[in-house]
DNA sequence: TATTAAATAGGAATAATTCCAAATTAAAAA
DNA sequence: TTTTTAATTTGGAATTATTCCTATTTAATA
């Protein structure tokens, strides 16, 4: 998404397309790490040195309230962005905080058919999301 | 699991028997409701009236460390602690800080088989847990 | 271009959690 | 049982992420 489409997409959503919300938005969209606040506050203060960290904790409530950005939960304490909205699960590598996406249209049919035959009673789900957590194996990315 | 259990279970898993062990896993053990740092801290207060509030952090933290505890995250980003370690799942309500346990075992088969048939490359996955967000429907528990 | 409501900046405040060092204590050894 | 010792507890200080506050700035609109 260019410039002149995070506008619109701001102005859609009846947010005010300033410098900074385009700069914030641009940069969640960059990244596929799930980026925390201050990693975001590095990236946008490479375009705006003058941005605020209270400006990117701001913008970040922004998006999340208009449905553009959503949070991860993570074992840590720290909160963990997602720009990415379609439907995906969350590989939790080695405790720590690496955390990968992971798509599977199969899985998801899975799940959706699963509770369609066994409802929660009055109760209405509205997402379905799986935490998998685990280690590498091999000595693929092991470092220790 | 009474105090003598309790303390056996301890010391089964290196840790000493101390008061304020007992007292936390005791309280952990009597509660589903997922509590906060803060909820056992009031908890163990009626029996340990001294005990201080880092040792209930400290307390927590050994006892994850042995796999007797499991923390659980909010929407709100507080820390809840779980002492009920068989498979359940999550069912987080209206956005807010109530947690509800979810047993399934034919979706737990459901899901072993799913990841037996479709492993990921180079990752062992040891735990899979779903988080199902969503709210209450009829006028159940609704209050608004 | 002027108006206005919304957004930003940045520093202070808050809340959860961790850190630290001295005092205490459970468990092991004598 | 007593002694020894390493682990644990305390409680206050420090840290960290996040929120709050308000004067200033700015995007959108008329």
């Amino acid at each position: 998404m260019n410039i002149e489409e995070i506008k619109n997409k701001l102005s859609q959503h009846g947010l005010k397309a300033t410098i900074q919300r385009i700069q914030v938005y641009s940069a969640m969209l960059k990244t596929k790490s799930h980026p925390t606040a201050e990693d975001i506050y590095s990236m946008v203060k490479a375009e705006i040195p003058s941005i605020s960290l209270s400006t990117i904790y701001n913008t970040l409530d922004s998006l999340i309230e208009k449905n553009l950005v959503s949070t991860v939960k993570t074992d840590s304490d720290v909160t963990r962005y997602d720009a990415f909205l379609d439907s995906h699960h969350h590989i939790y590598v080695g405790g720590g905080d690496e955390i990968i996406d992971y798509y599977s249209q199969e899985l998801d049919d899975l799940l959706n058919d699963f509770f369609k035959k066994n409802s929660i009673p009055n109760f209405e789900i509205k997402e379905i999301k799986l935490q998998l957590k685990g280690d590498y194996v091999n000595n693929q990315k092991e470092n220790n």
